[in-house]
RNA sequence: GGGCGGGUAGCUCAGCGGUAGAGCGCUGGCCUUACAAGCCGGAUGUCGCAGGUUCAAGCCCUGUCCCGCCCA
C-alpha cells in the first residue's frame, strides 16, 4: 500500500474515481426485465444548452447526486436523467451573435442553414455543463443524455401537441400578448420580468371635439405613465359615478395628432376615481386592462407599433421612431398645441424580457396557446390529494396560488430554433395541425396550397414533457414502464412554473399518472451578503475555481468581465467579507469539501449565502476525516471484518458503536426527509466531535499497552466503525470516501465500489444506553480534570497526580477506566479512586464532574488567588442555575400541573447541582494549601 | 394591493413547548509520535417589538415594525 501523504489532496484523488465509475458501469440504470429491484428516479433539469456551470447547478447536482447515491447504496435501481434543453431564444441569440461578426444576419443564411449552423455550434460548443457536472462526482447514466431536440424528443413534441390540438386544448388566436422586439419574438408571461422603475406620471389634454364653449368645457385631461400609446387611443374612460365627468358621458374628443375622434365612456372596473385625474386614455392593443376594456366595450384595437418595437404608419408623422424617441417627441408636440398638463415622478413596474432585458411591448397578435384551466385542475388535486408531495410543503400553496389563477399559455415564439410548430396554412384559410411533415392537401378545399407554420414551440413546452419524452413515449417502451413516474423532482423553486407545474400538468394529461411522487425544492445561491448572484454585481463564483483553486484576479474577471481587475476586486470582496482572510485566492478545497458545504443548508432557506469560509471548514473537515483514516490504517490492517459490527467488551468499544449507530440512522432518515443538512451535520458531529477526539484518543492507550484480546476487540472496532462511517457519508463526499474506503479492510461481501456498497443503517451499530452513560460520566471527569489543567496553563506535556472520588458503581466504572483516565489527562501514576469524603490531599483543587469528584494535584504549579477565582465562578455559574430550578420548584402550579417526570427530572437536577456546590465550596476552602 | 419567507452570539445559520446551539470570527495555552487544514481551554445572546395562551414560549395565538421573494 503507498504511503498516504500528510495533507489530503483532493486534485491527485478525483479524477481517478470518477473514471473508475465510470468504466465500472456504477451510473448505470438497468432496464434489464429480470431485474427485481425497487427502481429510483431522479430527472436530472436540463440545463440550457448554452450555459456554463454556475453555483445554482452545483447546488442542483450536489444535492440529487446525494439523493441518487443514498438510494443507489439502499440497493435501488436508480436512474438519474441526464440532459440539456434547446434553450430557443438564448441559443439563438449566441449565434446570430456570431453572425454578426461576420456581418451576416439569419435571414441572409435563410432558415435551413441557420438552423444547420446552430447545430454545428451546438456539437462544438454546447453543453458544456455536462462535462462540468462530472467535475461535481454527479452520478447521472450519462449514455441516456437526452437533447430537447434530439428526434424522439421531437417526435413527443409533435405528438403531444397534435394531440393536445385534436382534444381542443390547443388553439390559435388573436389576442395581446407580451411582445420582444429585440427578439423579435412572442413571450408567455413567465418569460417577462417585472422591474419596479421610476417613471413619471404625464398629464395631457384631449380637446373636447364640439365643444359647448358656453358651458366652459373645452377638455379632459388625462393621466398617463406611457404617453407616446396614445397614438392607439381609442376612447377615454372615466369612473360612471364620478361627478367631476358626468357632463362629459357620451362626448366625442379630439385627437390631436390623428384624424380620430374618441368617445369617453365610462368604465367602474378599469378606472380608479383616487388615481391620476380619473381620467384613463384606452389603448386596447397595447395594454392589458385596456385591452380587455376594450372587449367590454367594443372598442377599435389599433396597433401602432412595428415587431421591431418602432412606430408604424398609424403613428402618423411619429412613424419610424423608436418607442422611447415617440414618448419624447409625442411630449414635444402635446407641449406644443398647448395641451401638456405637466407631471409628477411615479414608481412603475417595467415588463421586462427574462433573456435580453428589453423592455417588454404587449401587443395584438396571432399566437398559438393551450387551454390550461383542464390542464390544471388535475394538477391541482394530485398535490391536494398527496399523490405528489411538495417539500417543503410551504410551497404547495404557491403552487396552488398559481394554478388557481392561471392564464392560457402563449407557445409559439418567432424563431428559427426549436420545435416547428406541425400546422399547415392553406391558402384557403384553413389551419391544418397534422403529424404528416409533408401533408399532400388540405383536407377542406382539397387545392390549395399549404405553408407550414413558421412559429417554433416555446422551449418549456418540450421541457414539460421531459419526465416520460426522456423514456421513450409515446412508444410503450421498458424504460417508461420502469422509470416513470419518477420518485423525486429535485429542483430551485423559481422554477416551480415554469416546470414543475407544467409537467405535473402534461404528465397527468399524457400518462394519466403523476410525473413524480415528490418535488422537493431548494434555494437560490446568493453572495455572502445575501444578494443575487449576477454578472452585473460581479459577484459570481465558478464552482470549479472553488473545487480546483483559482487567484482572486482570475475570479474577478470571470464574474465581472471586461471591467478594470482593481474595481472587480474591491466589488468581489465586498461580496465575500470573508475572502478577506484568504489570501490571494481560493485553495483547491476539492469537491466534496463544495459538496458538503452546499449540502449543509437548511432547504427551507430561501438563500443560501455562499460563504467561502465554510467550504474552508469543510475541507478542514475532509482533511480531518482522512488524517483519522491514516492513524487507523496501520492499526487495523489485516482485521477481518463481516457483515454484522462486532460485539466488544471494552467499553469505549461499545459506546463507539452505539454512537455510530445513531448516526448513521440520523443520516439515513435526513437524506430521505430532504433535510441532507440535518445528516451532514450529524456525520460531521460523528466524526469530529466523538470519533477523533475521544475514540482514536482511547484506542492509543489500548494499542500501546493494551491485552491482546482487548487490542484485537479495539482494532476490529475501529476499522469497523471506519469502514461503516465512510459509507455515511458517501453521498455527501464521494470522491475521499472511495478513496479511503478502498484502503480499509472491509467485509468479503463488498461489491468493488463503495457507491455500490449497502448505506448503513442503526444495525451497523450497536445502540447501547449503558455505554453511552457510562462512557459519558469517564469523558465527564477527563474533562474536569482538563479544564483545570488548562485553567491554570499547566504545560501540556506536563504529568500531574489526579485522585477521582466516587462511589458504587460509579467507582468501579472509574476504576476499570484508569488506564484511558490517565493517558488522556496525563496524570503521574495511575489515578486514585476513592471513596468521596475524607481528607483532601495537600496541594489539590478539587472540581466536579456530575458526581465524581475530581481532585488534581497542582502543587507549585498555579496561583492560588487565580484557583479561587476560578472557583468563584463555577460556584456563580451553578448558584444561577440552582436558583431558577428552586424558583421552578417552589411554583406550587407547577409541580401540580406539569407531567410528574418533568417535575422529578428538575428535582434530581437541583439535588446535582447543590451537592456540586458543597464540593466547590470545600475546594475553595483548599485554596489556600496552594501557596 | 394579495401571498409566502425571514428577523436567534460580531458574521452565516440550525433549533420551533420543558433551564439557548453549530461553524466562522474573537481569545488564553500548546508544533502532545493522525491531523497547526490541528490539539486543550475560554468569552459572547432581555431569540425584532407589544400583548395573549400555558405550570412552562425563540418555539403556539393576536397585533406591530423592519428585510427579502413571488404574484397583481
Amino acid at each position: 500500500m503507498t504511503e498516504l501523504p500528510k495533507a489530503y489532496e483532493p486534485a491527485d484523488v478525483e479524477p481517478r474515481w470518477y473514471e473508475f465509475w465510470q468504466s465500472e458501469g456504477v451510473f448505470r440504470a438497468s432496464v434489464d426485465p429480470n431485474d427485481q429491484r425497487p427502481a429510483y428516479v431522479i430527472a436530472l433539469p436540463p440545463p440550457n444548452v448554452t450555459g456554463s456551470l454556475h453555483m445554482g447547478h452545483a447546488l442542483m447536482g450536489t444535492l440529487e447526486d446525494a439523493l441518487i447515491r443514498h438510494q443507489r447504496m439502499l440497493g435501488k435501481n436508480t436512474l438519474w436523467q441526464p440532459g440539456i434543453d434547446h434553450a430557443g431564444i438564448a441559443t439563438q441569440t449566441v449565434v446570430e451573435r456570431q453572425l454578426r461578426r461576420e456581418n451576416l444576419s439569419r435571414h441572409d443564411l435563410g432558415r435551413e442553414k441557420f438552423v444547420e449552423r446552430i447545430w454545428e455550434w451546438k456539437e462544438q460548443s454546447g453543453g458544456r455543463i455536462a462535462e462540468q457536472m462530472r467535475a461535481l462526482g454527479c452520478s447521472a447514466d450519462w449514455e441516456r443524455t437526452k437533447f430537447t431536440m434530439d428526434p424522439e424528443l421531437s417526435r413527443a413534441v409533435k405528438e403531444s401537441f397534435v394531440r393536445l390540438y385534436e382534444d381542443g386544448l390547443i388553439y390559435r388566436a388573436t389576442r395581446l400578448i407580451n411582445w420582444c422586439s429585440d427578439c423579435r419574438t412572442a413571450l408567455s408571461d413567465l418569460e417577462v420580468e417585472n422591474e419596479e422603475a421610476q417613471g413619471e406620471l404625464y398629464e395631457f389634454a384631449y380637446p373636447v371635439a364640439d365643444a359647448d364653449a358656453g358651458a366652459g368645457v373645452t377638455e379632459l385631461v388625462v393621466a398617463t405613465t406611457r404617453p407616446e400609446t396614445m397614438l392607439g387611443d381609442t376612447a377615454v374612460a372615466v369612473h360612471p359615478d364620478d361627478p367631476r365627468y358626468r357632463h362629459l358621458h357620451g362626448k366625442q374628443l379630439k385627437h390631436p395628432f390623428v384624424d380620430r375622434l374618441i368617445p369617453v365612456i365610462t368604465d367602474a372596473i378599469l378606472v380608479d376615481m383616487a388615481f391620476g385625474t380619473g381620467a384613463v386614455k384606452v389603448t386596447p392593443a397595447h395594454d392589458f386592462n385596456d385591452f380587455a376594456t376594450g372587449k367590454r366595450h367594443g372598442l377599435a384595437e389599433i396597433n401602432i407599433l412595428n415587431l421591431d418595437g418602432t412606430v408604424n404608419a398609424e403613428g402618423a408623422t411619429f412613424q419610424g421612431q423608436t418607442v422611447k424617441q415617440a414618448r419624447k417627441a409625442v411630449k414635444a408636440a402635446l407641449a406644443e398645441k398647448g395641451l401638456e398638463r405637466g407631471s409628477k415622478p411615479h414608481a412603475l413596474m417595467l415588463p421586462r424580457c427574462q433573456r435580453c432585458n428589453t423592455v417588454v411591448e404587449p401587443m395584438v397578435s396571432t399566437q398559438w396557446f393551450v387551454k390550461m384551466q383542464p390542464l390544471a385542475e388535475p394538477a391541482i388535486l394530485a398535490v391536494k390529494g398527496g399523490r405528489t408531495q411538495i417539500v417543503p410543503e410551504e410551497w404547495a400553496k404557491t403552487y396552488f396560488h398559481w394554478l388557481e389563477n392561471i392564464q392560457d399559455w402563449c407557445i409559439s415564439r418567432q424563431l428559427w430554433w426549436g420545435h416547428q410548430i406541425p400546422a399547415f396554412h392553406c391558402s384557403c384559410g384553413e389551419v391544418i395541425v397534422t403529424r404528416d411533415e409533408h401533408p399532400s392537401a388540405c383536407p377542406k378545399c382539397k387545392a390549395g396550397t399549404l405553408t407550414r407554420d413558421p412559429d417554433v414551440l416555446d422551449t418549456w413546452f418540450s421541457s414539460a414533457l421531459w419526465p416520460f419524452s426522456t423514456l421513450g413515449w409515446p412508444d410503450d417502451t421498458v424504460a417508461l414502464r420502469r422509470f416513470y413516474p419518477s420518485s423525486d423532482m429535485e429542483t430551485g423553486y423559481d422554477i416551480l412554473f415554469f416546470w414543475v407545474a407544467r409537467m405535473m400538468m402534461m404528465g397527468l394529461y399524457f400518462m394519466k399518472d403523476v410525473p413524480f411522487r415528490r418535488v422537493l425544492l431548494h434555494g437560490l445561491v446568493v453572495d455572502e451578503t445575501g444578494d443575487k448572484m449576477s454578472k452585473v454585481k460581479g459577484n459570481t463564483i465558478d464552482p470549479l475555481d472553488l473545487i480546483h483553486g483559482a487567484s482572486f484576479e482570475t475570479v474577478v474577471q470571470k464574474a465581472l468581465p471586461g471591467a478594470p481587475v482593481a474595481e472587480a476586486l474591491s466589488k468581489f470582496r465586498r461580496a465575500y467579507p470573508s475572502t478577506a482572510q484568504m489570501g490571494q485566492g481560493f485553495p483547491a478545497y476539492g469537491t466534496d469539501a463544495l459538496r458538503l458545504t452546499l449540502c449543509s443548508y437548511s432547504p427551507q432557506a430561501k438563500r443560501i449565502a455562499l460563504s467561502p469560509k465554510r467550504i474552508e471548514g469543510y475541507r478542514n473537515f475532509c482533511n480531518k476525516l482522512y488524517n483519522a483514516t491514516r492513524f487507523s490504517l496501520p492499526n487495523i490492517e489485516g482485521v477481518v471484518l463481516t457483515d454484522a459490527p462486532p460485539e466488544p467488551k471494552l467499553l469505549m468499544n461499545r459506546w463507539i458503536l452505539s454512537r455510530l449507530a445513531g448516526a448513521v440512522a440520523a443520516s439515513s432518515e435526513s437524506i430521505v426527509g430532504f433535510r441532507l443538512d440535518e445528516g451532514a451535520s450529524a456525520l460531521y458531529r460523528f466524526v469530529w466531535d466523538e470519533l477523533c477526539p475521544s475514540y482514536l484518543e482511547a484506542c492509543k492507550p489500548v494499542f500501546q499497552a493494551g491485552s491482546p484480546d482487548e487490542q484485537a476487540e479495539t482494532r476490529q472496532t475501529l476499522a469497523h466503525s471506519i469502514e461503516t462511517v465512510l459509507r455515511a457519508l458517501h453521498p455527501y463526499a464521494p470522491f475521499i470516501t472511495e478513496e479511503l474506503w478502498q484502503r480499509v479492510p472491509k467485509p468479503a461481501s463488498r461489491p468493488k465500489s463503495i457507491a455500490l456498497a449497502p448505506y448503513p443503517s442503526a444495525s451497523d451499530g450497536r445502540p447501547d444506553a449503558d455505554a453511552e452513560r457510562d462512557f459519558g460520566a469517564v469523558i465527564g471527569a477527563i474533562g474536569a480534570a482538563r479544564v483545570v489543567r488548562s485553567e491554570h496553563e499547566v504545560h501540556p506535556g506536563a504529568q500531574i497526580p489526579l485522585h477521582l472520588r466516587a462511589s458504587g458503581s460509579l467507582a468501579r466504572l472509574l476504576e476499570s477506566e484508569q488506564r484511558l483516565i490517565s493517558f488522556l489527562v496525563k496524570t503521574e501514576g495511575a489515578p486514585v479512586i476513592e471513596p468521596p469524603g475524607g481528607p483532601r490531599p495537600k496541594g489539590h483543587v478539587l472540581t466536579v464532574a456530575g458526581d465524581v469528584e475530581v481532585l488534581v494535584g497542582l502543587v507549585g504549579l498555579v496561583d492560588a488567588a487565580h484557583e479561587g477565582d476560578r472557583i468563584q465562578r463555577s460556584i456563580k455559574k451553578i448558584d444561577k442555575d440552582i436558583e431558577s430550578l428552586e424558583k421552578r420548584l417552589a411554583n406550587k402550579s407547577f409541580v401540580d400541573k406539569a407531567p410528574p417526570e418533568v417535575v422529578a427530572e428538575a428535582q434530581e437536577q437541583l439535588d446535582g447541582l447543590r451537592r456540586q456546590k458543597a464540593r466547590l465550596e470545600e475546594g475553595r476552602s483548599l485554596v489556600d494549601e496552594l501557596k
